[in-house]
DNA sequence: TGGCTGTTTGGTTATATTGCCAAATATAAC
DNA sequence: GTTATATTTGGCAATATAACCAAACAGCCA
């Protein structure tokens, strides 16, 4: 990997790392339904305010959500509706691994 | 979220997780091209056989790629190539993210 | 101004990840 | 069997992440 190949990858990654944490992901599914404020995040996911203000800044750094000030709240909106299209595609990956998982429970119990 | 919920979401993150590193990024695009045996991404990826080994079990795990031992080889395939279509997604996002900071340097020089 | 609400930031601790080295394992060749 | 090659595993040190608490900040209202 020459440097610049590197760069790409590395940016590409952060992606999908910002994207790596059920937390994250929960707020990135829930505002493809929607802009949210801060506010309306925190109750749902029972976690801190800090918490939730860190993986927003998480998913904002990756340039995944942008937000928006008004009054005293923050709304936060999903930038690019593009990555929901993914989400069939990983839930496939889940399915065969919850298949793979069954064949070699039945296979043992044949065994 | 609930419990259930929660597993789902840790399921998908772990995902999200496992590409989430410049290097599986770089083996899951190579292996989108056609099968490789790990001997052939060592070279290219400038690392030590048991770390790029290791990146291989993590996208094993989370059920990306699969392995075939063939003699004394193991070739990795990907499991899943719809992972790919979200590529074009991810560079969109990257796009938006330089052309930002254009702008913000722009703005700058006017002010 | 002062206080209240919503949000971010800083600090701390616990935990997880990464990458290298050395050692273990497996298969093929001699 | 011994040796060589390909790969995985275990261990360790450095670094990064995550979650909470407390404190700071920003905007509104009395």
């Amino acid at each position: 990997m020459k440097k610049e190949e590197k760069n790409l990858y590395d940016a590409k990654a952060k992606i999908f790392k910002a994207l790596g944490h059920p937390t994250r992901l929960w707020i990135t599914e829930k505002l493809a339904q929607g802009e949210c404020c801060v506010c309306n995040l925190v109750e749902p996911l029972a976690a801190d305010f800090s918490t939730v203000s860190k993986h927003l800044s998480v998913l904002k750094e990756a340039g995944i959500v942008e937000d928006e000030k008004r009054g005293k709240q923050v709304y936060y909106s999903l930038k690019v509706p593009c990555l929901m299209g993914f989400m069939s595609c990983v839930e496939d990956v889940i399915e065969n691994r919850i298949r793979e998982h069954m064949d070699l429970f039945s296979s043992r119990k044949i065994v």
